[in-house]
DNA sequence: CGATCAAACCGTACGCCGTACGAGTCAACC
DNA sequence: GGTTGACTCGTACGGCGTACGGTTTGATCG
């Protein structure tokens, strides 16, 4: 019988024969592999948005039947988690303006962090999981590297990346929840306005409408960095 | 034929009849109502998880046919949006020291949104969803009045909530990805020492172990209203 | 060459899901 | 009695994740 072991096991291992495509001769498509599935699960998700991924599509869209990918993918939370930390590859600060200190290249990295979900929306409704898969952990690390050098005290390491973490995370979801079409927002209006002697104060200050995503979301890092550094 | 028209038209209209309970002399549940629906929708989540939340399970609790909770409700999705909006009422800060100045008011109903959700940790699962129940537009008006009153400019209110809330929402999340059980903390440290080549910061300064979660939270929060507040 | 074996693939089936549909029940009112 | 409208629910449909076991394929070895 075949081996199909517990997580990680035997599959993943790499072919170690010669032959770059191995059989397959008449399926135009290549073969499976864990590359292959996670980046088309990304662009379905793009395309069809959380719910739309399922593991049959997905495998119609690989052109392979539901339960090759289980060959190759634990179950579909698997396939969650993959996509998630694949969509958050981070390259580094634009080598350019390479003198643009610890802060600016904290701030990129942040701000690069939550665009990239942005460009993925479905990333954010994945987000309370802990797959915490190698870009992730690229990041954290880069961020404690960064925090470390720019003399933040051991003791205070952790609860800044957490923070930095929190407000980016927060922010995000926040962004995604609130990408009304216009009549959803027209909706959101209405109701308010409905309601305006329960909740005045909000319902004059339009807080639902025409804010300024971007600038608060830089305005809110910049005092959070503000705090969490010495000088 | 009977009506069940779209959202929130005949539905909930409250029984105009003075016989206190109408029919279901053999039943010995009370008629169903979109509060007794809520309610257990909670116990049920309460009890077994985002995913143990199903509509055949919930009109079981309730002692009906899975169909019978749709005269109440929607569908699925509003179950979650109003369990979402029970769980977070707020009746204030305690009244016993009332001299605490807005500051202390804000920081214990922003303590008590994350304490609320971490009593229910499928909350923050349920997050990415932009319904905005009476208790949220409850807790956002108090915020607003309050960092108002306490001097902050009409153009950066709204930018001062958004961070609030993001901040909240990002660290309730965060808090409950990572709450693991022992064996997932020894696993996640055991992932990090066998690749501490790659990620030296965080596998030395154990990021992901013994961390202060209230205490970090308590920390950034009062760095973000330094920042937010011009005194 | 033929035998063997693991890797990779996939058809079928099971139990569960959300919910459309329409029929049923019952109190209130004409 | 007849009608109506609020409410309950049995059945059914299409779709889901995936357990299970069978099949194909290429590599390896005699």
């Amino acid at each position: 019988m075949a081996a199909k072991r517990s997580g990680a096991q035997n599959k993943r291992s790499q072919r170690k024969s010669v032959s770059p495509q191995a059989g397959q001769a008449l399926r135009s498509e290549p073969p499976l592999s864990r590359e292959r599935i996670v980046a088309t699960a990304v662009e379905l998700l793009d395309a069809e948005g959380v719910d739309g991924l399922t593991m049959r599509r997905l495998a119609d869209c690989l052109g392979s039947g539901a339960m090759s990918l289980y060959w190759h993918v634990d179950n579909k939370e698997e396939v969650f988690d993959l996509a998630l930390d694949a969509v958050l590859e981070y390259r580094g600060p634009p080598q350019t303006a390479g003198s643009q200190g610890w802060r600016g290249e904290v701030v990129h990295m942040l701000e690069d962090w939550r665009a990239s979900m942005l460009r993925h929306p479905w990333s954010a409704s994945l987000l309370p999981r802990r797959a915490l898969g190698p870009n992730i952990l690229g990041r954290l690390e880069m961020l404690s590297k960064t925090l470390s050098r720019a003399g933040v005290a051991d003791a205070d390491l952790n609860a800044a990346i957490w923070s930095l973490w929190n407000y980016v995370m927060g922010a995000t979801i926040t962004r995604v929840s609130f990408d009304l079409s216009d009549e959803d927002m027209a909706a959101a209006q209405q109701r308010l306005t409905g309601l305006s002697e329960r909740y005045p104060t909000i319902e004059r200050s339009r807080l639902l409408l025409d804010n300024d995503w971007d600038g608060a979301f830089r305005k809110g890092l910049d005092f959070l960095l503000d705090g969490l550094t010495p000088g």
